[in-house]
DNA sequence: TTGTAAGCGTTATCAG
DNA sequence: CTGATAACGCTTACAA
C-alpha cells in the first residue's frame, strides 16, 4: 500500500499560477477575497494539475476532521450485523451528512475500547450502550471532545437520547398479560462484558423492571430461571430460548429484549415442534426492518431507532431542543407496542 | 462541537522532561534508542500530563493514515441497513482490525462520490460494486491510492476479489429446473444509477446470463416481462413481485438476485395468498444470515460474504495469492446451492 | 486584492 | 545514544 508519485500540493499549483499558497487556499475556500479572474485562472490550473487538497493537512490546520465517531463497545464484526446497529447508524450517517461530516467507528483495537479511542480523530463522539463501569466516558470526557450517549440512562450526567425502556417493556408484558398469558420467558441481552450483565441501568436491567413491573400489577411472579440471556443476536435467541427448554421451562409467551432474539426463538420454538403464536406467544423489541418480515408478522416493541441517531448528531452538534436546568441536554423518544401476528392468548389458534 | 482546553502537546510534555520533542516520539515509537530510564522518565511524565499523540499530527507526519476506506456507490443509509453490505464490512473489519487499520465508508458525498474520494483520507480503497461506468475509478487510479475492487467483473484490469456470479445463478436455475419448474420470474437488482441497470459486466447481467444458460440448455426460454428489477432490499422485493403478479405474470418458480428481495417476494407471495414452497418457489442469492431464519427457510445461492472482505483487504495489503501473468492479482471465491425448505416442486405439498 | 509568515503536532534526517 | 531542525501540506492572521 504505497503511493506511487508524489501528489501535487498547494504549493505546486501556487508557483504555476504565480501566486501565493494563500491565493490558492482562497481560491477554493474564500474566493470572494479574491478577484474574479484570479480565482478563475486559479482554479484551471489547480484542475490541470489534478490538484487536491490534502484532506489530513487541512484537519491539521483547521484542527477540525469533519468527522464524528460511533462508539461502542461491541466489535465491529458484530456492530455491522446487527440490524439494531444498522438502522441507528443508518440514522447517524443520514444527519451528518446532511452536515458535510463523515463517520467513524470506535470499536475496541485489539480488545482495547481506550487505545481505540485514543486512536481515532473525530470532532465529537456518539457513544453507544456505555455503561457505568465504562472508563470511556471519563477518557472521553477529559479529552475535551464534545459527547453524547445513547442508551445510557446510568449516565445521567451526559448528553444523551434516551427511551423509555421500562415503560416499553411494561406495555409489552401488559399485552401478554391481558391476553391471558400467566408463564412466561425473558430472553435477555447479555452485554459485552459478561459481568456486567445485569449491571444496574443497563438495558437488561431496565427491560427486566419494565416486565416485572407489569407482571407484578397483575399478580404474576417470574418463576426462578424465567431469565436466560445470551448475545443480542438470532443464533444468541435460538441457544437462549434451547436452554430454558432443556432445564425444564415450558412458558406460554417469551418476551424477548431485542427482534433478533426473539427471530432466534421463533425457530428454536419451530424446530421443538411448537407452532407460533398458537404453542407460544412472542415479543421483541426494537422493531427492526425484519421483525415485519417475519412468519408470522413479529410483535414486538417499536423505538425510533434511526430517529435516535439523527438525533444523537443533532445534539452533538448543538442543536438540542430539550434542557433541563442543568444545562443538561436530553432528548427522551417514545416506544409503542405494535401487535403483529406472533402473540395470540394460551393455547389460542394460529390467527392471521 | 468546540473543543474546550487546549490538549497536551509532545511539546508539553518535551519540556516537562527536559528532553527534545524528537526523544518524546522516540520513547513512545522506538524506545531502543533511548537509554532505559529517559523512557520510563519521559513516559511517566507524558502520563502524568495525559499526553496522547494527536493522531492527525501523526498521519501528516507519517503521510500514512492507517485507514483504509470501502467505497460504494450507495448512500450509506442503503449500506448500513442492508445485511449483504454488513457481512462484507464485517469481513474487512476482522481482517483491517487484525493489521490494526481503520475502516472509512467512502459513500456519495451531498450526491457525489468523486467528491467523496476526494475528502477521505484514506491509505487504500476497497470499491464494491462499482460498475464500468464509474468514472471514480479512473479517478482513483490518478490519485495513485491503491485499490481493490469487488464484485466487478467490469474492470478486468484492476486487482479484485469476485465470484462466479454467473456460475451460482446457474445451478439455482439448475436446481428449480430439475425438480420441474419451467414457468420462472427473475428478480433483478437495480444499481444506483437506474440507467445502468443492465450494464455489461454489471451483478445482474451476469446473473441473468447465468439464469438464462441453464434455462437454455433445458430448452426453456424466458417470457417477455420475467425479468423485474427493484432496489435490493425486503421492500424492493415486494413491490417487484407484486408489480410482475399485477402484469399479469404466473411463475412457479422466483429466482431472486438477492436474499432480501428473496424474503419480500416471499411475503408478498404470501399476501397474495400463495404458500411457499407449495404455490410458489423462491431461490435467493447470497445466503446472508437471515435466509436460514426465514419461515420456510431460504433456498439459495451461498457465496463467501465475510471472506471477500477479508481477501480485499489481503489483497490491498500486497498478500494476494494468486496473480495472473499481467501482474494483476485477482481472487475468485466460489458459489454453492444451499437448498432449504422454500423450493420444492410445482404443485407440489409443503414439506418440512 | 494579494502576499508573507506563523502555526498545527508529529516524525524523520542528520549532526553532535 | 541523543537532540536540534527541517519537513509534512494546509489555513489564517497580519502586512503590504
Amino acid at each position: 500500500m504505497e503511493q506511487a508519485t508524489r501528489r501535487t500540493t498547494i504549493a505546486d499549483v501556487a508557483r504555476a499560477a504565480g501566486v501565493s499558497k494563500a491565493a490558492v487556499s482562497f481560491a477554493f475556500n474564500t474566493p470572494e477575497r479574491l478577484s474574479a479572474d484570479t480565482v478563475t485562472r486559479i482554479r484551471s490550473i489547480a484542475t490541470t494539475l489534478d490538484y487536491r487538497p490534502d484532506p489530513v493537512a487541512r484537519m491539521l490546520a483547521q484542527r477540525r476532521t469533519w468527522t464524528i465517531g460511533i462508539l461502542t463497545p461491541q466489535g465491529l464484526d458484530v456492530i455491522f450485523t446487527n440490524p439494531y446497529f444498522g438502522e441507528f447508524s443508518a440514522g447517524v450517517a443520514t444527519a451528518a451528512e446532511a452536515a458535510g461530516l463523515a463517520i467513524q467507528f470506535i470499536s475496541p483495537l485489539h480488545g482495547s475500547l481506550t487505545r481505540a479511542v485514543d486512536r481515532a480523530s473525530v470532532d465529537g463522539i456518539i457513544a453507544v450502550g456505555l455503561g457505568a463501569d465504562h472508563p470511556e466516558v471519563g477518557q472521553i470526557r477529559r479529552s475535551g471532545i464534545p459527547f453524547v450517549v445513547v442508551d445510557s440512562t446510568a449516565l445521567p450526567d451526559a448528553p444523551g437520547v434516551e427511551v423509555d425502556d421500562e415503560a416499553g417493556a411494561a406495555v409489552a408484558a401488559e399485552h401478554l398479560l391481558a391476553l391471558g398469558h400467566r408463564d412466561f420467558l425473558v430472553i435477555g441481552i447479555e452485554p459485552p462484558s459478561v459481568a456486567t450483565t445485569m449491571e444496574p441501568g443497563g438495558v437488561t436491567a431496565r427491560r427486566l423492571a419494565g416486565y416485572r413491573a407489569a407482571l407484578r400489577a397483575a399478580g404474576v411472579e417470574l418463576a426462578d430461571g424465567a431469565l436466560v440471556v445470551g448475545p443480542a443476536s438470532m443464533e444468541g435467541g435460538i441457544v437462549a430460548f434451547r436452554r430454558a427448554w432443556a432445564s425444564g421451562r415450558r412458558p406460554t409467551a417469551v418476551l424477548a429484549m431485542s427482534d433478533a432474539m426473539a427471530i432466534g426463538t421463533m425457530r428454536a420454538a419451530r424446530e421443538l415442534g411448537l407452532r407460533v403464536p398458537g404453542d407460544l406467544s412472542i415479543v421483541g423489541y426494537d422493531d427492526v426492518d425484519v421483525a415485519q418480515y417475519t412468519d408470522p408478522p413479529l410483535t414486538t416493541v417499536h423505538q425510533p431507532i434511526r430517529r435516535k441517531g439523527e438525533e444523537a448528531v443533532r445534539l452533538l452538534l448543538g442543536g438540542g431542543r430539550l434542557r433541563d436546568e442543568g444545562g443538561l441536554e436530553q432528548q427522551h423518544l417514545e416506544t409503542r407496542l405494535v401487535v403483529r401476528g406472533s402473540t395470540t392468548r394460551p393455547g389460542g389458534t394460529v390467527q392471521d
